[in-house]
DNA sequence: AATACAACGTTATAACGTTGCATTTAATCG
DNA sequence: CGATTAAATGCAACGTTATAACGTTGTATT
């Protein structure tokens, strides 16, 4: 079914067949990376594996406390700046930009924009990839002569979960 | 024509008959402030005012700034921040997040999304308003029983006026 | 060993935003 | 009108996010 591909998508999708623990996560990030001639350097693996675990879109001075403890190896903002630039370049990482934090992406293997959905109640941050609403945007863009080169697309409101419990 | 409605509009758009000067724009937000029963005050009028005048997303600092030169009376960020505030929460002004800077709404007497195209070279933003991105988005959200309050769309890229001058 | 280069470390500071409380201004009411 | 109260503003200090500028380390190459 062609028109599938076209469905917005998540990693909630049951027809995702990806395995989505931390550890593999950075396994596919390594072997892209490898693929790519990019270092994936043991601490940028190691911020990468951090926002996994998180669960949530995390702050860059979170990643630096996260670090002190997590090695006893202290870094300073800028290595931790210096990192997630790298691997926002290689599209293993979103910046939120509503919220100033930062998020693996689900699909680095696909070049695609993300959807954010950001529930204020919870904090969690929900992936969608919609081709739909990429190709809107690009006629829009046409519409005015914009040559686009990215996409920011965040809502913001309250998840399924937190609607479900109750929370305002 | 029905259809026309659902299509993206801009003040770019030959259709639209408001008046564009930043008087006339500041003179609007005062008479739906008025309607609203909101105090559109000075120091809100002001910076409504400049915001209009800039031409371009500008930070709070730049307000400040551009408050000590406007008329010697020199306000603190806390005062501008909290001027905004007011002002988003009218409608009046956008919060550019991908920028931390903030710009007047076009037309504050609908309630919408907007959808920004900011120009990398020149800084410039291109304000559209599209109601098929809008459903499109709600639709997403309904797919994962998301319940959205707000919607930022931010494109970043070159403005057709850069592409033509010859820039990156 | 000399060179080259990418990544990382360190200090300081810029840029953005908020809290808490005092003061002024403006709407409301006896 | 003056008294009462709510809203808006002023201000100092602080918190958070991001980058500039400069130095060091490690590795590969010749």
């Amino acid at each position: 079914m062609a028109l599938l591909s076209t469905k917005p998508r998540a990693c909630t999708d049951p027809n995702c067949r990806r395995q989505h623990a931390p550890a593999e996560r950075v396994a596919l990030a390594m072997s892209l990376c490898d693929a790519r001639g990019a270092q994936l350097t043991k601490l940028r693996r190691k911020i990468l594996e951090l926002l996994w675990e998180s669960g949530r879109p995390t702050g860059a001075y979170e990643l630096v406390e996260a670090l002190k403890l997590k090695d006893s190896r202290p870094v300073g903002p800028p290595t931790v700046y210096r990192a997630l630039e790298f691997l926002i370049s290689q599209g293993l990482v979103s910046k939120i930009e509503s919220r100033n934090a930062y998020i693996p992406c689900a699909h680095p293997e696909r070049r695609h924009d993300c959807l954010f959905f950001i529930c204020s109640n919870c904090g969690a941050a929900i992936e969608l990839e919609d081709q739909r609403l990429e190709g809107l945007i690009s006629k829009d863009a046409a519409l005015i002569g914009f040559r686009a080169t990215r996409r920011v697309v965040e809502v913001e409101g309250t998840c399924a979960r937190c609607i479900a419990a109750g929370a305002a």
